[in-house]
DNA sequence: CGTCCGCTTGAAACCCTTCAAGTTTCGTGG
DNA sequence: CCACGAAACTTGAAGGGTTTCAAGCGGACG
């Protein structure tokens, strides 16, 4: 991975390959969106004095690395980050996804250093909310602080279902839960969650579920023989949530990046 | 990362041998203290009027519910809780444990609601901090907001951690890592990082690492053989940190409950 | 047009689970 | 204080899911 910033190639064109979908999130549906509903009612032009609309991220870029110094928190306009550690003799464990409308970097507002390295998984955008130039407002701010209390709590809770989620047992159990989780996150940002691109790599998806590659894609193609889900490419389609659903004892409260 | 060799044996009391354990975190190395001396540096005497402390709790006994109204966050001041979810068909899905000093319920602090359900693992005490009482408070402190965001970010981070350990491969790779896990979280709150007693069922690290408890009771025999531990009844002792560590892959960084 | 990378597929080895039974520990009541 | 029973833990053997090793396919890109 280069660690250029932004190096940023095409952004703007949405031809990826095959199929016209809607890129980008709309900004009401984004997580950075109550802070942006903050300032306005509080007549700060923050939308453009401060906040950074739509940085292109080349793929493979990175968008802050482990113990960088925060700098501010990021939404996903359009395209997919992950997140991960790099362990000693295993190499780099990826450790969450981040789909468009979803925030990234909030988690080191205390600690001043990110917590982990985040990069680009294809061309991407992304929105910047620099706190730096805000932390002044951050100590008398009651209301921003509440904004950050509920993001932080979506996180937690996501979280928690996530380490649900890895610990389940088999392979299907996994798999399908990481696709119904997906279909979720994609939804409620106002995109598709019945059909959607897959960002990732099975490699990635091997990587954070703790499998192989090969469990991942003998599983996928188990649950095409069975019908449950199509899948063209990077393309993927829920054909039956129902019984996907309860192969995985999937229960849906998941929230924000991760 | 500084590796904090567990610092050696007893901390206090030199008796040791049998169960003459400290067994209450001290207040001042428990998670609840930055609230505490955020309400003595404003002289309210919150201490005595609003918080309740050491309250018992009979094993077995139900802390809260999930769905239960939010009514405050609680620390374990002595003893031991665990967390989980019900399942429709798998029965109950254990997603934390929580240790003296460790908080507990500050994510519904939004939500209004706990999202999980708690009991006692043995005979325990907590501390609870009612926010009911102190909701207009909140809307003025900034100061204890900041106290709630550290706490939040500080769970987020466990919680992510977690994610990684449960997704470890080998029985051998998440038992390592859950021993390590307890022992550096008994050591941040005073206690013997070193030689503790593990206060819950092999039944429940089984359910919690996603293994069968056979897998748990072989791998510690394991352990037990190459020397890294020693285990009589409850009673643990961390022999080799270094090469437990190296067959982890674990690095310290974790915080808070869970 | 050829190479590289991601994905697929097969077969063998391995680790974990399951089933089953035995041993130890602990709590309760006599 | 001891005895009994239940629960927790241990141990063995068989079966199954996953990993690993190996090879082949196919699309992307220069």
């Amino acid at each position: 991975m280069r660690s250029a910033e932004f190096s940023g190639k095409n952004v703007s064109s949405p031809a990826d390959s095959e199929c016209p979908d809607k890129t980008e999130v709309e900004c009401r549906q984004c997580g950075l969106f109550g802070f942006l509903q903050l300032f306005e009612g509080l007549r700060l032009d923050l939308s453009n004095r401060f906040l950074s609309r739509r940085l292109p991220v080349a793929k493979g870029d990175r968008l802050f690395a482990a113990d960088d110094p925060f700098r501010g928190i990021y939404a996903v306009k359009s395209g997919c980050f992950k997140s991960y550690s790099v362990l000693e003799y295993q190499g780099e464990q990826i450790s969450g996804f981040y789909l468009p409308g979803e925030l990234l970097g909030l988690d080191a507002i205390r600690a001043g250093v990110y917590g982990y390295h985040v990069v680009a998984l294809e061309t991407s955008s992304v929105c910047q909310l620099p706190f730096s130039h805000i932390d002044d407002l951050q100590g008398e701010l009651v209301s921003f602080q509440e904004q950050v209390i509920q993001v932080l709590v979506d996180q937690v809770r996501h979280d928690q279902r996530q380490t649900l989620l890895v610990g389940r047992r088999t392979a299907e159990e996994r798999l399908g839960a990481f696709l119904l989780n997906l279909a979720e996150r994609f939804e409620r940002h106002g995109f598709s969650g019945g059909e959607f691109r897959l960002p990732m790599l099975q490699n990635d998806i091997a990587n954070y579920l703790g499998l192989s590659i090969e469990t991942v894609s003998r599983t996928l193609r188990a649950f095409r023989e069975q019908e449950l889900v199509s899948i063209q490419g990077k393309r993927v389609r829920i054909l039956n949530p129902v019984c996907l659903r309860s192969i995985t004892q999937y229960c849906a409260t998941t929230h924000a990046g991760g």
